[in-house]
DNA sequence: TAGATTGTTAATCGATTAACAATC
DNA sequence: TAGATTGTTAATCGATTAACAATC
């Protein structure tokens, strides 16, 4: 059924998961439109998009809120809570550590790491800094499935090269490198200068 | 000349830039191979996009390091620091404030905003977190360009209706709210709990 | 010259949009 | 029934890839 899902509709899954969660108070049914309205695309795009996962709103009348919320929460694989460790306890790190957003959408941060003595023990949240050196033991023990990258960029790949080893397969990148990974690894980057690079070229498009 | 660039070319060229500051300090040549594999794409593609901007490569050759950089520089409008406002002083807020990656690649944080008096007047690096309601004068002092948003979700309208009275045409929102803005303005969305949902449709691919 | 690498073309692929018959 | 809205098709658009002549 859901056998693979094109790369475009994956991205837009979320925003739509994300209002369904907004709507599934208010209203039973929502139509294209309302979905289309609220996260920046077209009507056409959103019946589109959702064919992908199999037929099931009713003509005339919209989706059901519900039935969608878990229809794309299934397609999402996102069941169950998956653990998260964050690797880099400075600035970033600490931020996404104390992020709520992860807790309300399914994702649990289990842990933090950094290699600096100075910041092992250190308490954020609930959490206590603990020695990158831990990991792949912890990984283990806690299931560990996506791995948060906030260090430096020099460091990057090397903590890279440490989640793979401890058999996790997906992670988030924030440090400004490329890193190398096997290829049943999925890395997905963040790249906060990047994005005001981009902006950039907006910028000066205008004023020409 | 560079009348306007695709999309798709504009997301790489910051990549490409990175690898080419990099690079300054030991070679004058770079072949679109070498950048192919330090950006995670393939060497037509690198020559697709730099044919973009203008023909300038040495067949045989490569690129000049230096040359290539000023120009992708010029493409992005890169050439000036632009001033970046945060508003949000939060976690989020405070780490972006924080983040040495901006000030390397050309923008500049000149100040940061929140409503809550009590974080008002509070130390972040240089700065010091100032009323919200003072942005929009600040804004014609600072000649503040761009805008990033690091409140909860549920201020990011209102705060975008602010930037957009006080003249700011780009915005960096990470608020998980798609928020509305006049034709003459440019978002992106920076929505870290999507990213992590995104990588979670690739580990339930895996495990079928 | 021989080897390397560009710039560009044509072919392919994937994503988006428009339109409308089907049907609640 | 009339109105609303889906699901799907076909057309369009944009991006990527492969291949190779041009040329340093």
């Amino acid at each position: 059924m859901s056998g693979s899902i094109p790369r475009a509709t994956v991205r837009r899954l979320p925003a739509y998961l994300q209002f369904l969660e907004e709507s599934i108070s208010i209203h039973t049914t929502v139509a294209s439109d309302d979905i289309a309205l609220a996260t920046g695309t077209s009507a056409a795009q959103v019946r589109k998009d959702l064919s992908q996962l199999g037929s099931f709103g009713t003509r005339g009348v919209g989706y059901d809120v519900v039935a969608l919320h878990n229809l794309i929460s299934r397609a999402l694989g996102l069941e169950s809570e998956r653990p998260v460790a964050i690797i880099g306890a400075g600035n970033l790190g600490t931020a996404l550590a104390n992020y709520r957003g992860f807790g309300e959408r399914g994702f649990r941060i289990v842990a933090v790491y950094d290699a600096d003595p100075r910041r092992i023990g250190k308490r954020i949240d609930t959490l206590v800094v603990r020695p990158v050196d831990a990991l792949k033991k912890d990984a283990r023990r806690n299931g560990l499935e996506i791995g948060m990258i906030a260090t430096p960029a020099d460091a990057a790949q090397s903590v890279t090269d440490m989640l793979v080893d401890a058999g996790i397969e997906a992670i988030l990148n924030f440090a400004p490198v490329v890193v190398k990974v096997p290829a049943n690894v999925t890395v997905h980057q963040v790249d906060l200068a990047t994005e005001l690079r981009i902006l950039s070229y907006h910028l000066a498009q205008r004023a020409r």
